[in-house]
RNA sequence: CGAGGCGUAGCUCAGUUUGGUAGAGUGCUUGCUUUGGGAGCAAGAUGCCGCAGGUUCAAGUCCUGUCGCCUCGACCA
């Protein structure tokens, strides 16, 4: 019978997550491989869920004074190795370009993996005066990083981001700049995309390359795995001072300015994938997804439902609402299947019988609620349901990421904790060095994730080597 | 890059042990009947068996090489 089809069945959860995360990629169409690896193709349905992440943080860059730009996609490697930190840390996932048609490059490009260089080279063409700063950048491009491992969306060797670029007068303003972004894509991420992330610093260790600290939001899966959801870099005058970026001040002296960068990346759209779909697939927080309601007609054969369907449909997209109306000849069973597999936040179903009731039935993806509605007052009801939606996700996410999040005193206990209860957040006491950062790694497996900006003291000591500690630490297990 | 697994129809896979006409389910196309949780019947189309060599009268099947994908590690957004 139909149930045992197995051809559109998405894997359960508990039985293998990595592949219930590739079969949602696949059959709710966002993805589809190419034979380049680690180069996926983004479908219309995935790249319409990124236009709308696109379109809502580029209107929060422009609301706090951001210009976009477009750099070059090539970098001499010259320019590359200015910057001796920057070099070391993503020269060996560069892809190079060696040959222009069939004559060998004197000086190879290489593919960006990332564009600060290349703000550099043009800060310190433009940047003269005090009265030319600040400059707010943002560029919206792809880049391509050699990954030897790829998976669609959390890993790929090309990716799509934003990458904001900031040079400031003094510290202060770089330093305000960099928790200004990292405040920007945790609203965005609470807010939009229903996620709850833990906003904090990246310990020495992780920071980025070049970086003097590293900012990041960090979000935790349904597996209890974490993903970094996004960072924000201070450079202070480091990068200033390898690419010779200098101004003169109001005293008239020569100074250098302070720089930053800031990025979030496709990845998102895994990190959405992992905090919100189910074993029926995926879960999209309305603010993103590309069909907010669909409207399904039942026995759309009959006389008058499928007009009163497409009235329906008017009358939602007047509204504002990205609505789409299914009256494709599947069978309503399908439908609800497909549109709960691409995770379309309400189905509207609209038959014989709610005609002549004057009402419909509205079923919410992300609690699979029922309820019956009115016609006559359709566009609220929508409105409520997908404030409601957005809502009841965000609580649903906090309360896992809650139930994950545990404090361990000792390396035991860590492991302990994540035998019993499976991966999660670990808050333990640190007492600043790399040495215990490395051992609990070592030990016990999960990694620091970040040190968090709310700060507790739940123990006096280090969880590694008992001397006092410094500060807590979100530690797990990340993709 | 290390360890393991897998490449056969759009998709999921059988067939490989023991070489002998290329298979199933699902999807697709057409028609009719259906329509409140992946509908039914009938007819039809669809294959460089990942790629390259080799052994053989004969290779999806055996041998060698190679490429790709997946999982787990190490590295990263």
């Amino acid at each position: 019978m139909a149930k045992e089809k197995k051809v559109t069945e998405i894997t359960s959860m508990d039985e293998d997550f990595a592949q219930w995360y590739t079969d949602i990629c696949k059959k709710a169409e966002l993805v589809e491989y190419t034979s380049v690896k680690g180069c996926m193709v983004i479908r219309p349905y995935g790249y319409a869920i990124w236009e709308n992440i696109q379109r809502i943080l580029d209107a929060m860059f422009k609301d706090t004074g951001h210009e976009n730009v477009c750099m070059p996609m090539f970098i001499p490697e010259s320019l590359l190795q200015k910057e001796k930190d920057h070099v070391e840390g993503f020269a060996p996932e560069v892809a190079w370009v060696t040959h222009g048609g069939n004559e060998k490059l004197e000086d190879r490009l290489c593919v960006r993996p990332t564009s600060e260089t290349l703000f550099c080279e043009h800060y310190a063409n433009i940047v003269h005066s005090y009265r030319d700063l600040p400059k707010l950048y943002n560029q919206w491009v792809s880049v391509v990083r050699w990954e030897k491992t790829t998976r669609p969306f959390l890993r790929s060797r090309e990716f799509l981001w934003q990458e904001g670029h900031t040079i400031h007068a003094t510290a202060e303003e770089a330093v305000e700049e960099t928790e200004r972004m990292l405040n920007v894509y945790a609203e965005f991420c609470e807010n939009a995309l229903a996620m709850p992330v833990v906003k904090g610093r990246k310990t020495d260790s992780d920071k980025f390359a070049g970086a003097e600290a590293t900012y990041a939001i960090e979000a935790l899966m349904h597996d209890g795995k974490a993903l970094q959801a996004g960072t924000s870099h201070y450079f202070g005058d480091g990068f200033a001072k390898a690419f010779d970026i200098q101004y003169t001040d109001k005293e008239n002296k020569r100074v250098y300015p302070h720089q930053t960068s800031w990025g979030v990346t496709t990845r998102l759209i895994g990190a959405i994938i992992m905090t919100h779909g189910d074993n029926e697939g995926l879960v999209l927080p309305p603010a993103v997804a590309p069909v907010q309601v669909v409207i399904i007609p039942i026995a759309q054969h009959k006389e008058g439902v499928l007009e009163k369907a497409n009235e329906l449909k008017e009358r939602l997209a007047k509204a504002g609402c990205r609505v789409k109306l299914d009256d494709s000849d599947n069978s309503p069973g399908w439908k609800f299947s497909e549109y709960e597999m691409k995770g379309v936040p309400l189905r509207v179903e609209i038959g014989p019988k709610d005609i002549e009731n004057g009402q419909c039935v509205i079923v919410s993806r992300w609690n699979g609620e029922k309820v019956f509605a009115s016609l006559d007052e359709l566009e609220k009801t929508v409105a409520e349901k997908l404030i409601e939606a957005r809502d009841g996700m965000y609580n649903k996410a906090l309360e896992n990421m809650n139930n994950r999040t545990y404090f361990c005193e000792t390396m035991d206990e860590i492991t302990k904790t994540l035998e019993e209860n499976g991966d999660g957040f670990i808050k333990a006491m640190w007492c600043g060095e790399e040495a215990c950062e490395d051992e609990v790694k070592e030990k016990t497996g999960v990694g620091s994730r970040c040190i968090p900006f709310q700060q507790e003291r739940r123990a006096g000591n280090c969880i590694c080597c008992g001397k006092p500690a410094k500060c807590i630490v979100y530690w797990g297990k990340a993709y």
